[in-house]
DNA sequence: CTAACATATGAACACCTGTTTAATTATTGA
DNA sequence: TCAATAATTAAACAGGTGTTCATATGTTAG
């Protein structure tokens, strides 16, 4: 509500809708929405390499989409904070939606 | 909440933030999202062409994202729903957020 | 009907980005 | 230390996409 558009956020905004834009990335996040999980078991779950799966995974982290956890020779990856989990079920619901008429 | 990753509609929903995801068209929703607005409005008020703004709100339109409303020689348009806003509070929120500690 | 305005569309170009393959770094156990 | 597992990184290719320029469509006024 507060400050919209001052225009260097619209860029952060964009980078940010971009990262969700790809399939396999939305569903590596998608992936780790709700409970830690390690780059291998993220790869084998969604029938990836894990160099895609690592490289999709530094971007989003870059973003501060996922967060990392290293535990021994694993690194768990799990979604950032709310803000993503709400953005997502927000634009399900806008799917959900009955297609009212055609514009 | 209720059914989150049934394959195809994370494909709907990768398309949906893929068309969120560029700078141009965004600061074109953004610019339309409280009131209906001409495509030639949009396009003197953020400095682009007409041509240019009227092909991503073509995109924009399909995706039900903004729609259309006729009035003489004029199109206003305006954001679809209320989801659109509230994914875009979501994400403005994530970012004021104070970037806690380094990942 | 014609002219003028508003919007939409088509084609072509330049650029960006997801993916693969291969090699590299980190961490633990023997 | 050496081997094995897990993750990261680099380089390169292929395909997609935003932009521009030119043209077409629709709508109203004279």
């Amino acid at each position: 509500m507060s400050t919209l558009s001052p225009d260097s956020n619209v860029t952060e905004l964009a980078d940010l809708f971009h990262l969700l834009g790809d399939t396999t990335r939305l569903r590596i996040v998608l992936a780790c929405l709700d409970i830690p999980i390690a780059v291998n078991d993220i790869a084998s779950k969604l029938d990836l390499s894990n160099s895609l799966v690592s490289h999709h995974l530094r971007l989003l982290r870059a973003a501060r989409i996922v967060k990392a956890d290293r535990h021994g020779k694993q690194v768990f990856y799990a979604a950032a904070d709310q803000h993503i989990s709400g953005v997502l079920a927000d634009m399900l619901e806008h799917i959900a939606e009955p297609h009212t008429e055609a514009n």
